[in-house]
DNA sequence: TCAAACCCTCACATAGGTGTGAATGTCAAG
DNA sequence: CTTGACATTCACACCTATGTGAGGGTTTGA
């Protein structure tokens, strides 16, 4: 598929999925007149990488959590640089950290909604 | 407490508990000096903030989240305006995205740290 | 054939969080 | 009294993700 066609099923605009492909987290063949042509797996690696980019993670380690998340099964070990274990590893832990402090954080707002809902049912 | 214990107890640079505070997410007190003065809360509030900013939250929601997490129990239910409580609900929602998707990546990464792990258990 | 809609690259601009340093004031210790 | 550590404000600079538009080529349909 072409750029138009991702951009609308992601809901990311054109700009954007050409910024990834620059910092390398999305690859696109060419048609003969130079237009992106997208797999179709495209539309839920881009979905990932904006979840992941509103998350707080940086295109930098997005680009080496990908092959992780992508490779169904087909896992290259051997391409796996003691440096890029420790990367991983020590992202796991701050992803570990943020979902942590996103549970809390959703904990408290709730608690509180529903306090304005009691009130409000009060009010009532 | 100071600028500069705060800073070490949280491992923030003075100049971004000077940004929270001008952003509003953080209130000292002034010494007859002017120093600011920090109560004993403010660590935990900090690393709150410095929390949910790592997992992509602007500083403009932080502060209308905050209240829910910092006030204990004494919540003013009557200073919450429908649009606050509009943002509220939606910020909510989007920190349950979040939360998916950094369960999903984390799961992958795990899946495939383990996959090292048992090949080089193979290969030692 | 012409217009509209799509694509390309290039490049400047913006916004938010953060780094860094200047110029200055306060305070404790030698 | 002076030095050094710590505080203040102000302001410029940076990085990264994103907005926006110029200038130009390609495809599609009237």
């Amino acid at each position: 598929m072409r750029i138009g066609e991702l951009s609308e099923r992601t809901g990311t605009p054109r700009r954007l999925l050409r910024y990834y492909e620059e910092q390398g987290l999305l690859v696109a063949s060419r048609a003969p007149n130079g237009y992106r042509d997208y797999s179709e797996g495209c539309v839920n690696r881009v979905l990932q990488i904006r979840g992941l980019l509103d998350s707080g993670l940086p295109t930098r380690i997005i680009k080496q959590i990908l092959p992780c998340i992508n490779d169904p099964r087909a896992i290259h070990v051997s391409d796996a640089t003691p440096e890029t274990i420790a990367t991983l590893e020590n992202e796991r832990q701050r992803m570990t950290d943020r979902i942590e402090c996103l549970l809390r954080s959703r904990e408290a707002i709730s608690g509180y909604l529903d306090a304005v809902r009691r009130e409000s049912a009060v009010a009532a």
